[in-house]
DNA sequence: GCAGTTGTAACTAACTCTGTTACATCAAGG
DNA sequence: CCTTGATGTAACAGAGTTAGTTACAACTGC
């Protein structure tokens, strides 16, 4: 299947969020947020439930209610949205034990893990250098 | 599932390829590969196979035939075994087309690719950096 | 109480990944 | 020339993930 699109839509749905709050839309529902993706509103139930958990957004229930940002888009990171959503790392181990009867096999772990970790952490400065501001300013931006 | 580990069964096995030349066998079998990693020799076979159309191992058929680096392990990037195994991107798009009615939905994808690309041209610089012969000595190094 | 919204369970369909079996193909070496 | 041992690859199974859908209970402003 194609990569992971999680991390997409919930970044999608905050920058949409912080465009309403601009324009003076508190709120939105799923399913405005859903009109924006191309998706179902249980997509963005699921989604926005976890940025929820991380304290990223929060929601009212009952009528006339809906989703909002927790904080200023300015002040949310990429990474943690990458956090919230549960995503995967880039590269995974061997899935069963290698043969620890070899030198290779007993030793390939760790020295990947290292390198592996190493491209992580980048990867994790990167993202954290990315705020929702950011990414709806170039948003706007595109034509 | 966990991640794709097909890099990772990849560099095992070349850096196992490495080890066996150094120590004077010229050629493997898959199935002394698979011994290794622990799997399959048709797991290997087809691993080893996608590495041999990128040019990193050579192979003969055959009675007593069997894989062979082809070139020397400080030759051979991560970077290359990364692409020679078709890794997916960390990150995906949409899997359907936002709305373009909505500014968000217009320009997230533009303004998202960026951020995208961005962190894995970091990735691919940080892969080309490390060598086969690199990932050998540090698992050789471990206890 | 009504209406509108979230939270969540249950399910489907499509897809990926690892692993397995089977077999055709190939070539070294007697 | 034949045996032997290896690769290449197709076909399939089983587990798991993902997006999407339907359904419905729970909640709350008015």
């Amino acid at each position: 299947m194609a990569a992971n699109s999680r991390m997409t839509i919930a970044v999608h749905a905050l920058a949409w969020l912080a465009l309403a709050q601009r324009q003076g839309h508190d709120v939105l529902t799923s399913g405005q947020v859903a009109a924006s993706v191309s998706t179902n509103p249980v997509i963005i139930r699921r989604c926005l439930g976890d940025l929820r958990r991380a304290g990223l957004v929060s929601v009212t229930r009952g009528a006339g209610s809906g989703w909002s940002l927790a904080r200023a888009p300015e002040a949310v990171t990429l990474l943690e949205v990458h956090d919230a959503v549960g995503q995967e790392p880039p590269f995974g181990l061997h899935h069963t034990e290698p043969n620890l009867e070899c030198p290779v096999g007993r030793g390939i772990r760790p020295a990947l893990s290292q390198v592996y970790g190493q491209i992580e952490q980048n990867m994790r400065r990167e993202l954290a250098g990315v705020t929702v501001a950011d990414v709806l300013h170039d948003t706007l931006q595109a034509r």
